[in-house]
Parts: structure tokens; C-alpha cells; sequence
DNA sequence: TAAATAGTGTCTGTAAGACAGTATACT
DNA sequence: AGTATACTGTCTTACAGACACTATTTA
């Protein structure tokens, strides 16, 4: 590649990271993935908790998306999960060493089939309930960022099919209402909510799966695991 | 404010900039502001249309949201417009000039009581048809970007009160209902969509509006303009 | 009075909520 | 048989769509 034949920009440049809010449910709760900042560090923010993160590295990362899968890859060696962008930040104040934004992704995750990792710069990593999480002091503006990702979540799960996505194939309808209302936080009528899933046509059949009690449920698989099922009920196209 | 205690951070750091999708409803069409690039620079993209935006200015823009905030007040004048935050794009790809990534924004604004401005590096600022705009080839990756604000803007605007920003004050019912369906795109019934605006109770009554023929309409105010109204229509809370 | 636009009333259709009922497994 | 869980049926409620109707202005 020739270098570039534009004349140079010398204006300062912003600092710019990618940071993943990545969900699960666990233990009958919202969990999400923090990592504690190294303590001895010469870095801002020792020893606190913040999300997974960090610079782009613009030899290895050809897009936003790719360093945010390279994220999750790293800490939970997950490699096909529900990725999406929330959004960005800005600003002056939001990291010391100087102007900065970061790209902020969400992910869902089932906690199953997935091992933690330990990287470089972080010396734990764990899931935290999203409640415990948003009471501590996280790194930078890591709090209103895991508040954005949450408020997100919940409103798209009252119209999408997205809490399928933090649940291991096959599942089953009862375990997909109950993934459904530990993100909520509130009982959805059971007739109701099966009979908007099985008319969504999201899902297909992939034989019985048994409990360890009472009566085996049907399991489903996602017909489409690149996108999520909506639900719509606002003005109906002709 | 001291130096910075912390060790210098020596990567390279990728090019941060703002863009802006400005969006009014002028002639019965959805139209989109765009800025011609000066023909003559040697900058990328010379003569070609481009979403107005620019690099961040460090010591200028407090933040992601100001930056944008500006750029629209240099173009049109506007100062309190509706002003959401789409999305964010970064790649190695989308600037010649070197890894780059774009926090893109787009607002809603009445086409009356503004004045379009050229600026430092702008020949030309003009309003283009949607359609019109998304055949051209824009500079970047901006017809990707318009894309995506024109698929955003439809989306919420079947459940939100939007359209509403498109106005001035105060508007009555049926300009309010021409605006949804020039950005539908279709053709909303009346009765329906009456009862859903009033049973919103988001805007508030502001005197009778005389048309050049026909009955007068009611004209109405928002209650606040900082949010757009929700018509929620997914699993109702109890 | 005619034309144009604003606004209302009534019926129907769809999907969610309430809740009671039936079905199938294990011990 | 008893218990636990999976699944179904029926009634009600909320609201959007269809569409015909009435109301108020100017020419």
C-alpha cells in the first residue's frame, strides 16, 4: 500500500476504545462480566472493576465490530454470541489521561459451554448480578455505561425474542420465560407468552428434552441465530 | 490542570469525527442536508456530497453530543432540534487518510425558521430528497450511514411521537399525520391516528390554526420537547 | 349551496392478560 | 395415588383499522 498522498493531519487526536457489556443469566439473575483493573498499575482506575475493554489496535482491528468480538473472545472465549452496538461516548473528562471516546457493545451469553480468561492488564475476571455491579464504583464511565446496556436490554426484550440468545440449545419454553423474566424482573403469564413465541415462527421443534422432575417439555432451536424475532404491535403496515 | 502523571501512551490513534443526518419535511418528501466537498482540495472525496460533520475538536467539543450540536448550528442555526445518537463506524477502510471512526448523529427539524449556511470547507449546503440522496454516491461510507438513519428514523417513528419535531409550533393534527405519512411512506388512517396521538397526552392544546380553505384545526404544543412519546404496544406491564 | 378540510362514531379484527382446566412425567 | 411440571382453552380487554358520518370554514 503506497502511503498516503493527503497532507498530514496534525491536529491532536482523541484516544479511542471498545468497551462490551456481556450478559447471562445465572443463578436466577441478570449477570454481567467485569474485570478488575491491575492495582499496581501506572493506569488510572487501579484495582477497580470496569468492563471488558480497551484501545483499538488499528494493525489488528479492521472494524469496531471486530475488536468488540476480539474482546469477548478473549474473556470468555465465546465466539458466535448476540453482539450488538449500544453506542458511543465522548467526551474530555472521562478518562485522565486525556480526550476520549469508546464504542460500547452488548452481548448475550449463556453461561454454559464458556470459560473465563484471564488476559494480560486483568487480574480477575467474574460475573457480577447487574444490581451488585451498578452499586459499585466502576473504572472511568463504566456505570452509565452498564446502565444504558441494561436499560437496553429490557426494552428490547419486551418486543424481540433476544433473552433466546442466553439460553444453550435446545431450550425449552418454560426455561425461555424464565430467562425472559429475570431480565424483566416481573412473571409473564404463561399462556400469553407461549402463544406470542410459537406464533412468532422463530423457533423450530428439536425433540424432548426432561427435567429432572415432572413432565418433559418440547425443545426448540433458533431458526436464525444472526438476528433477533420482533413483536409488532405499533401502527400494522397494510 | 497538571500534566499528566500517567506513562505516555504511544500507539497510533485512529481519526475520530462527527457526522450528522439532518432531516426535515419540505414539498410533501422526507429531505436530508448534505454539504458538497470543495472540488479543488486535496482532500478526500473533492466535489463529492457528504453528511455534514468533521473531526472532533479537542479543545472545543466537551463532548460527543456538543460536537454534534455544533456542527448543526453551523449548518442551519438550529439550536434545539430533536438530536439522537445513531450509531458509531470504524475501520481501517473507510478513510484514506488512515484508521477512522465516525460517531454519527441525525436530527429532526422544521424546514421554516432556518437558515442554511455554508461554512469554512462547505461549497454548498443544500436539502436533497431521501431517495435522491441515497442514489447518489456520497463521500465515505455516508450512504451506509444515511441508510442506516433513514431505516432508524422509520422504525421509531411506528411507535413514537417523531414526527412531531418535524414542525413548527404550534401544529394541528392533520399536518402532524402528513408528516408521518411522508416518512411511512403510506398512507395512515384518520380516525386511528387521532385517537392515538390525543390518548398520548404528549402535546397540549394551543389555539385554533386557520388553513388557506376549509374548517380551522386545533393547534397543539408539545409538553416536552427534550423526549419523543412511546405507544407501547409489546407485553404490557401490569 | 358547493367544496374543502376538520373531526366523530361504530363496528370489526388481532393479540395480550387472566385463569382454570387437562396432560404427562417421576416417586 | 400424589406431586411437579408442561401445555391448552376460553373469556375479557385494549387498541388499531375500516369507513361512514357530522361539523365548520371560505367562495
Amino acid at each position: 500500500m503506497p502511503a498516503s498522498t493527503f497532507p498530514a493531519l496534525t491536529f491532536p487526536r482523541p484516544l479511542v476504545t471498545v468497551d462490551v457489556a456481556m450478559f447471562t443469566v445465572l443463578d436466577d439473575a441478570l449477570q454481567v462480566l467485569l474485570v478488575k483493573r491491575a492495582a499496581d498499575s501506572n493506569e488510572p482506575f487501579p484495582g477497580k472493576w470496569a468492563l471488558p475493554g480497551g484501545f483499538i489496535n488499528t494493525n489488528e482491528d479492521a472494524s469496531l465490530l471486530d475488536c468488540a468480538l476480539r474482546k469477548l473472545r478473549e474473556k470468555t472465549g465465546v465466539v458466535t454470541p448476540y453482539l450488538e452496538q449500544l453506542g458511543s461516548w465522548g467526551g474530555a473528562q472521562r478518562d485522565p489521561r486525556g480526550w476520549s471516546a469508546t464504542h460500547c457493545f452488548y452481548a448475550l451469553i449463556p453461561a454454559q459451554a464458556m470459560q473465563l480468561r484471564s488476559g494480560a492488564n486483568a487480574a480477575e475476571v467474574a460475573w457480577f448480578e447487574v444490581d451488585a455491579a451498578l452499586r459499585k464504583r466502576l473504572a472511568f464511565d463504566h456505570g452509565e455505561l452498564l446502565e444504558a446496556a441494561v436499560a437496553r436490554l429490557r426494552a428490547k426484550v419486551e418486543y424481540t425474542s433476544l433473552p433466546a440468545f442466553l439460553l444453550e440449545e435446545p431450550f425449552t419454553l418454560p426455561s425461555l420465560q424464565h430467562a425472559y423474566e429475570v431480565v424483566l424482573g416481573r412473571d409473564i403469564d404463561k399462556s400469553a407468552f407461549r402463544k406470542r413465541m410459537l406464533d412468532g415462527g422463530f423457533m423450530e421443534e428439536a425433540g424432548m428434552v426432561a427435567g429432572s422432575l415432572g413432565r418433559p417439555a418440547m425443545g426448540y432451536r433458533l431458526r436464525d441465530r444472526s438476528q433477533a424475532a420482533l413483536f409488532p404491535r405499533t401502527f400494522n403496515a397494510r
